[in-house]
DNA sequence: CATTCAAATGATAACGATACCTCAGCCGGC
DNA sequence: GCCGGCTGAGGTATCGTTATCATTTGAATG
């Protein structure tokens, strides 16, 4: 029983040069003499046809160990011109390339961050994307990108996702604030940056836009233009945006002594319409419509075009997010305009800084940039081309 | 010297059961006698506080080999009912997770695809780019995204970045069609899927719209109109889908005995004017004009407006690809729609499919969907909604 | 009953990089 | 001249998984 015993044990390569008779019986029971036995226990030395070079391959070409190689490849430490140089030679000689993946797995850096937003049909989404990928690309990173739906289940279930790919960062636009599932548990010290909307954990970064002063300076502006009665129409008011720049409607009314006129949900063009209809029916309906984003502006449109209501002579409007072809609508539309890919920017800057600098701090820094009110015809002023305050 | 000796060695579980001695000794050794002694070779075992599970922890605990463990998660070959379900158990017990970086590092699959297209601000490309993330998060797989500028170098690198992560498919929107560098030789036996325009490598699966057909149905759509003098206003002509919906154009207008008239390059609102100047100085003007995209639709209506042209009474207008808004400018816009997608869909699950298979056939696959014509008012169409054919 | 065969499972060796530890020189200070 | 510290470089274990081969078992076959 002891000697096939013995073949089943491993052992360290040094027991193998120190005891030359038990190395031997194991080399032994390894080779077997007789090949015509058919049991070859040693796995064919690498096929040499046209395989990637490895680091040994280099460490091997220019007489150095693989660490030297590893070290020459990192720039960490510090290795003799001389070396240097030979191993770089015997780099571009055999055209090596490092395995990213296995860089991955056993070193602690993907070179790769992740990037979960709500849907990429999204205009505004699509462009702060754009940002990521190009500021990533200047880096030399990878991005994994992901959508949530704006559901929290699916963020959650997404950002473990990117865990477990070991992201050496993370970009996430939150779905719902509050019932945001995202922490810091979660993440671990894999540094993470939150924007366009916030997460309720203050060790995140954040990068925002002045939603609220926007939509107030907005609101005033239509106030200036005469406007009494202004409605704000909106999507969910469990997003963020929607509700920030709901806020600040509030705010510039009540500050004006005005009755604040709100609806939210509006979802569909139809919704829209149902209830333009009623606002409009009779007297004493709003003069002015705020609405908080792109879609609710389009579901508007639509509902004003069904309607026959004349823009701005009958009911003055106003967007939030500028949008390509907001020029080129009739009447071209007035909205409060804020930089996308400026936003995705900046937060991309501030993950690769924490990256670099390693350390995941208790608070995180917070962003606002600032918006444009761009004034086209809709809100009834008369210049020719847009003007942009701010 | 024999007994530290033998701590060196593994041992098989079952040694472990059938030999309590030897057994007894390896766990005594493992945990070195003298810390004082400063020179342990061996490492220290792993802390055991707070380590992620790996395979072997469940393997342990379920009283089987890794091998099996492996078995049961991949579900490749058979194991036994029972074992499968006390593997189960252990996993879930220790909340096993499988490392999906070990995984890709050394199986051959890391349940990843890239996705390389020319810019994420488009709201078409976006579209395609929704889609495609939709599909690999309900396949299970991680989308690593790209964007080439529409430069066939970026390109080449980009692809060669993703043949370096390992991606399991790629897909591509290849920029320039006669410039571009990617090739089967690149790619190996990764399945490749393009989209949206074609590559010369006939061994890429392709997914395509019908971009000239589309053109010369709209074509003929304005020549139904009365329209004799023609122009198609577009981007630069190395782009496979600007030349493609061309040719569609020119064939219509030959096939009607008309004079074509087209102006390539036309990149920004600047050199849209002075064409458009220029074509309607005096008379024997074009009375319609085509834009090859959204973009080039965005310059002409800026010229349009600032020349303070009537459409459709001084100039119809049809453009292809439908945006957003279209419905809402001033006149509503006819326009060639494609589905985005469905492209993206479409060219999704193709890769997903030559995964699936694991076969890299000598011609690919050529999948063209159709588009269709929506009629709003710009063409001169008198519809109160838009009108869509085919 | 011996032999063959298939199914189920285990042991071991990679995969290609980095971390940790060791060691050989070399320097300056005593 | 000896010693300790420093620097550059090498050896090797290791990360967590899967591929390959070996082994065991029981049933089926002759």
């Amino acid at each position: 029983m002891e000697a096939p015993q013995c073949g089943k044990f491993l052992y360290p390569s040094s027991a193998r040069a120190h005891n030359a008779s038990f190395a031997g019986e194991i080399e032994l029971a390894k080779t077997p003499a007789a090949p015509s036995a058919g049991k070859v226990k040693q796995r064919a030395p690498r096929p040499v046809v046209h395989r990637k070079p490895t680091m040994s391959d280099v460490a091997r070409l220019a007489g150095v160990g693989t660490m030297t190689v590893s070290r020459v490849l990192s720039g960490t430490v510090r290795v003799s011109e001389e070396t240097t140089q030979r191993v770089q030679t015997a780099i571009d000689q055999l055209k090596y390339r490092p395995n990213v993946l296995a860089r991955a797995f056993r070193g602690q850096t993907s070179r790769s961050i992740g990037l979960i937003i709500p849907y990429l049909y999204d205009p505004f989404f699509a462009n702060c994307a754009h940002a990521v990928t190009t500021v990533a690309k200047e880096r030399g990173y990878s991005v994994i990108i992901t959508t949530s739906d704006e559901d929290p289940k699916t963020e959650y279930a997404e950002a473990d996702q990117m865990m477990e790919r070991h992201v050496d960062g993370l970009l996430v636009i939150p779905s719902r604030f509050r019932q945001s599932l995202l922490s810091r548990s979660l993440f671990g010290k894999t540094p993470v940056v939150a924007f366009d909307r916030p997460v309720s954990d203050p060790s995140i970064d954040t990068v925002l836009v002045q939603n609220a002063i926007g939509m107030r300076h907005m609101t005033e502006h239509l106030i200036e233009h005469g406007h009494q009665r202004i409605a704000y129409i909106g999507l969910s008011r469990s997003l963020f945006t929607i509700n920030t720049r709901f806020l600040g409607y509030r705010r510039a009314m009540q500050s004006a002594g005005l009755q604040a006129d709100a609806v939210f949900d509006c979802t569909s063009e139809e919704m829209a319409l149902r209830i333009l209809t009623d606002k409009l029916d009779g007297n004493g309906g709003p003069t002015a419509i705020l609405t908080s984003n792109t879609l609710a502006t389009r579901y508007v449109l639509s509902a004003i075009a069904r309607l026959g209501v004349r823009v701005p002579q009958d009911l003055a409007l106003a967007g939030f997010d500028d949008f390509d072809l907001a020029e080129f609508t009739s009447p071209p539309l007035t909205v409060v305009r804020q930089a996308a890919q400026e936003m995705g920017r900046a937060a991309a800057s501030l993950l690769f800084d924490r990256i670099a600098r390693g350390e995941t701090p208790h608070t995180g820094h917070r962003v606002v940039l600032p918006v444009e009110l761009v004034l086209r015809r809709s809100c009834g002023c008369k210049h020719r081309s847009p003007v942009v305050l701010n």
